[in-house]
Formats: structure tokens, C-alpha cells, sequence
DNA sequence: CAAAAAATCAACACATTATTAATATATTCG
DNA sequence: CGAATATATTAATAATGTGTTGATTTTTTG
């Protein structure tokens, strides 16, 4: 997947202009190039595989549009392709996230919205989605040192001796430890491993962490989870 | 036509160039190649042993080729190879589902679909393939420690002694010692037990798992069936 | 076709894990 | 050095998944 060399391009489908300045806006601060469009036909004919070069990385959708209804457009992009969609629509019931998700959206986000809140949103889904494409051919199981994650197994080894872990906290050591050196903010950490669903509290990735270090601890050698100071946790390789 | 090492091929037959575009797209975005043909002498020259370093490790097969018909192209492919095959077709009736079993197929879809249901389907079959792999040239007796199963006989015994165990309970416990260590959702434990066509309750399996608990207490010895919390069961295997 | 066995479903009790909240400790920067 | 801010730690609570039982439906067998 390489249609996407230097700026990633966002398609915002929405019927009003201000919300589109707005988010073009926004998008343009933070580095995205914002092409918008008003109907639902020209959604999908931007979506198509017909010219890959010029396809969006995301759709921001409006689901309420003049000619077509929202999720039936997701659903048909769903048809052919994996792109992400996001949802923003006024209503802010469950039934209609539910939907939304159901017709195959990767986020929901209820209008009016804060624009820093949809940019962080964007950035989140694009990232979940690169990070799927990484995890290199399902590789599930990863080895560091004297540390082995074998997620066959949902197991974790020190020395070849199997050291009990939650689900939850080997989900976690295993995406750090699938990139290493990488720093993942904590609201990161929250999107990836637990799922964009989820609106918890984000001290919640402090106490797994400790709870992986206690674990893990003594018996480290080439690496150690780091806290980098204002910024989040990284699995850390020492040379 | 370029081969990439290290992805699995996917051949899709079929004559609608839109069909093949969204499939290609979505298999590329959950890492695999895809490779498609749209004439039932093609589907078979691809899939013959005659170029086995370019063999697909699967085959979508539209059942209305211009030159062949699907179902005989599948029991063709059969009749030198297990080749993987799922049939994808518009006509939605349980005959039609059937015949396409009844000529060795490993899985039915009806169009039109959802990319991310045939790409779950895929990866099922693909799993449950090579789950059948692991049991070394279709091993049908299995042994650990003081147990024993034979798939032949549909027998269990323990000790020597032989314990009764329900068709279903029988097949469970094998697949689960099949691969040992190694944990099964529930939802893989009905797809590759149960089989797809079953829609049934994931509480079966707890069900099932308990009575084999309870069948095989007190004997285990070097292994016992674990729960992993939040993911599913295996069958583990004590050092 | 009836009886028996098995499979499935549904309900509730139970256990473990996940999350929150509160407090203590550490780090940064003026 | 000290105030402000961020993280570590611990304990308590909430959430969630599983174990277990028995009733019901389905399938098999005689």
C-alpha cells in the first residue's frame, strides 16, 4: 500500500460548508490534505479503485447527505476496500454508533465536535490501521533477549521458564515489544491495545505497566520498559 | 506475472473485473498476494502440480466461468490436490450450498459480500488447513502421556482403559490435543470443530470443556485443558 | 414411532481481571 | 531548592468472563 507518498489526504463528505472549513482547516495545521465533497456518489466515485493514486487515506463521513444515506455509502466502500471511514454525524445515541459500526466504520464521532478531538481521532484510526498492516504477516511471536511472546500461545517466556500474564498485559508487552525503541503515548496504548471502543482512564496503562515490571523484573538484560517523561512508555533495546 | 516471497497467494477466479479489484484490495490489506484468472482452464493450470512453487494456498472460485463449471472445476482440483477452495456465489439456497460441499469445497459465500466476512472466512480456512497439516499426514491417533486417542475408532482411552466420550466431546479433545499449547477462541473452536455452517452459542464450548473436565479428572498427569481468561482454551502440555 | 442419548441453551453463582481512586514518590524547571 | 507536574504504587471496587447445573430441543437407536 504506497498511494500515499507525501501528504495523506483526508475526504471530508459533508453537505455544510462551515463544518468543511472548519475541518479543512484543522487538517491542513497538522499536515493532511483536505479534499471535500457533497454527495454520496462522489464519495464513492473518490473511493473507487478506479484511481488508486488519487485515493484518500480516510473519509470523514456525514452520513445525513442529500442523495444517498451515509452507511449505505460505508457499506458499499466496505464492499471493496479496507479504507477507514469515520463517522460524524449530529445524532448521539448508541443505536446510531452501533450502526455505524456495524456497516463497517472505524470510528463514530458525534457532531459538533471539538476540531482537536477529530484530528486526534484521524490520527488514531490511521495508525491503527498502519500498525495492522506492520504486524508483518500475523507475526505472533516475538523474541528479545531471554524474553519470548508467543501469542499462539498467549504466553510469555524469561529463560524459557513461563512466566504468568493476564491476557490484557501480554496484549500490552506484546505490542511494545513488536516495536521497539517506539514510544507510544498512553492514549496510543488505549487505541491499540484496547480498542477505539474504549474511554477509559488512561492511569490504567500505569498500572499494567507496573505490574508487567514487577513481573518482568530482575530478569531483564537487553531491555526494559521505559518511561519517557511527559510522552508515554517504550520498550527499550540496549545495545 | 511477479511472485512476492513470504506472502500467501490467493487465486481469484472470477469474470467481473470489480468483484476481483475489492477482493485484491482487501487481501492486500491483511497481507496477502493475490493472483487472478477468469476462465476455469486457467483456475486449473494454476492450481496443477506442475508449477508447485507458484501454487496459491487458496482458490476463491466463482462457479460461473464462461468455459467450465465451477463445481466440476472444484471436484476436479480435488482429485489431485486439497487445495483450499471457497466458492463465492449470487445464488443464495441451501442446494446450492451443498453441492458445492458435496464437491469437496471448503467453504460457501454468497454475494454479494462483505470484504472483511470473506477475509475472516479465509483466514478460517487457512487455519483449519493448516491445523490439519499439523497433524502429521492426518494422524489420527494422538498420545500424551497416559492418553490416547483414536479418530479411527472414535475412542479415548486413559491408562489403557477405555472412557466414553461423545462424538463432539471425542473431536473436541483432539483438536485441542492436536496442537497443544497452543489456544483456540471459541468462535475458532465452532469453526473448526462444529464447522461453519453451525451458528450456534459460544457457551457450548464451555459446556463441552466442562465435561471433559469432568471426565478425565484426577487422571491427567503431564497435561490438563486450561482456560485462558478473556481469550479461550488449550490444551496444555506440562514440562 | 417411541425411548434413550446427546447436544444445546439459559440462568445464576463464582472467580479473576480490569479499572478507578487515593496517596506517595519522582522529575522538571524556574 | 521548591513549586508544579507527572508517574509509581497500593488498595478497593467494578466489570466481565467462566463454571456449573438443569431444562429443553434435537438426534440417534432399537
Amino acid at each position: 500500500m504506497q498511494y500515499t507518498v507525501g501528504m495523506e489526504r483526508i475526504l471530508i463528505a459533508d453537505d455544510v460548508q462551515t463544518t468543511i472549513e472548519a475541518l479543512r482547516l484543522a487538517l491542513r495545521r497538522d499536515g493532511f490534505e483536505a479534499v471535500s465533497v457533497s454527495s454520496g456518489a462522489e464519495v464513492l466515485r473518490l473511493c473507487s479503485a478506479a484511481a488508486p493514486e488519487n485515493l484518500p487515506a480516510l473519509v470523514l463521513l456525514e452520513p445525513a447527505l442529500p442523495d444517498k444515506d451515509g452507511y449505505e455509502i460505508c457499506k458499499e466502500i466496505r464492499a471493496f476496500s479496507d479504507l477507514p471511514v469515520i463517522i460524524m454525524s449530529a445524532r448521539d445515541d448508541v443505536a446510531a454508533k452501533v450502526l455505524a459500526l456495524a456497516f463497517g466504520a472505524d470510528d463514530y464521532i458525534t457532531k459538533p465536535f471539538d476540531t482537536r478531538e477529530v484530528m486526534a481521532r484521524i490520527k488514531a484510526v490511521l495508525r491503527r490501521v498502519r500498525v495492522q498492516n506492520n504486524q508483518k504477516q500475523n507475526q505472533k511471536i516475538i523474541e528479545h533477549d531471554k524474553l519470548v511472546i508467543d501469542m499462539n500461545r498467549y504466553e510469555a517466556k524469561l529463560n524459557g521458564k513461563v512466566c504468568e500474564l493476564p491476557p490484557k498485559e501480554i496484549e500490552l508487552l506484546f505490542h511494545l515489544a513488536s516495536n521497539p525503541n517506539r514510544v507510544f503515548t498512553r492514549d496510543q496504548l488505549l487505541d491499540d491495545v484496547w480498542g477505539f471502543e474504549y474511554y477509559g482512564d488512561s492511569r490504567t496503562i500505569d498500572v499494567h505497566i507496573k505490574r508487567l515490571r514487577t513481573k518482568l523484573e530482575g530478569v531483564s538484560g537487553k531491555w526494559f520498559l521505559k518511561t519517557v517523561w511527559g510522552v508515554g512508555y517504550k520498550f527499550e533495546l540496549i545495545e
